[in-house]
DNA sequence: CCGCATCCTTCACGATACTG
DNA sequence: CAGTATCGTGAAGGATGCGG
């Protein structure tokens, strides 16, 4: 538990497995798609998620150079469960407006 | 998926669901638990959980008042996640020790 | 385009003292 | 036993400037 919580650690990693899910995406694509966040957090949260296995980096040297960032197997199994977690975001913001408008 | 993240956000937060996963318990018990929450981080995250209908806090006016807190249905499908968290933490640490280990 | 180093702000958390 | 108010700390994150 602990041990999960601690590489889900950081503001954007459960965004980053979230937009990752279906397809790789491009270092530019992610942080347009996180709307908020740093270059610089960025790079530091993908790296950690890298040295956790739970993404793959790869470069392609061409010019400008382009770089792709993937999940593992190991790392789609996390992000399965943020698809989860997801559903149950929509299903608390439907009882939140319950809530709040009635 | 923000929403989601919202109600989790918090040192303590899944540790708490994860205590109250199986069965309520007492404030003093999850501060037992949780191992290095002080009262004060606890109350807060506490009451931001009640708030968000994820726990249900129960006073019995007794000497002395003895105060439970177990999960709302609701919470219940975000402790089952937090469940799931936990067995993949567990791979990944298996992962790790293998990575480790050689 | 990608990534890193530095500086600064933010804020969540912890320790303490006190109330019922 | 449970909760509240206040103060201090430290890590996480954002802006900027530079290199490949």
């Amino acid at each position: 538990m602990r041990a999960a919580l601690d590489v889900l650690r950081g503001r954007w990693k459960p965004s980053i497995l979230w937009e990752l899910k279906d397809r790789p995406r491009r270092f530019s694509d992610i942080q347009c798609a996180l709307e908020g966040a740093s270059a610089q957090s960025l790079t530091l949260q993908l790296r950690q998620l890298e040295a956790d296995e739970v993404i793959i980096r790869t470069i392609y040297p061409e010019i400008p150079v382009r770089v792709e960032y993937h999940l593992s197997e190991h790392g789609r199994t996390l992000a399965g469960l943020m698809d989860q977690l997801e559903l149950w975001g929509q299903a608390h913001l439907a009882r939140k407006t319950r809530s709040g408008g009635g």
